[in-house]
DNA sequence: CTTGTGACCCTAA
DNA sequence: ATTAGGGCCACAA
């Protein structure tokens, strides 16, 4: 079984995360329970590459992180995990807005050193 | 080089 | 509150 012959030439994504992914996922195991910090949030902290390439990185090894306080701008959950995002925001008593679809961004946002 | 594609974001209407 | 459109940045074909 010796495929270092042909080599990797479809792999999607490397064996492990590069730099970057690595600084994103350092920055999301930062965030305290019942906070959360935005795409764009993690973006700017890192100042490097912008929501999308935060969005990229936690499709791809976003599963070994608290990955539910990641979420966009409005508050809303990771696209397609609504569910999961929502009974973890109730067990950490995340603050919600009415209706508790939504973080409430006000309160649960996180800007990495200290709160306010 | 041009397109298409994303766990995104902002502004209008 | 919701939708539409453009902007954004990295990457693959």
């Amino acid at each position: 079984m010796l495929q270092s012959d042909h080599d990797d030439h479809h792999v999607e994504h490397p064996a492990g995360p590069d730099t970057y992914a690595e600084e994103v996922l350092e920055t999301v195991e930062c965030i305290p329970p019942g906070r959360v910090m935005s795409y764009g949030d993690i973006a700017e902290y890192i100042g490097n590459g912008g929501p999308r390439q935060v969005g990229a990185v936690m499709s791809a090894w976003g599963g070994g992180v608290p990955w539910w306080r990641v979420v966009r701008a409005d508050g809303s959950p990771p696209a397609g995990h609504r569910t999961r995002a929502l009974s973890h925001y109730v067990s950490e008593s995340t603050p919600m807005r009415p209706g508790g679809e939504r973080v409430d961004m006000r309160r649960a946002r996180w800007f990495g050193v200290e709160q306010g």
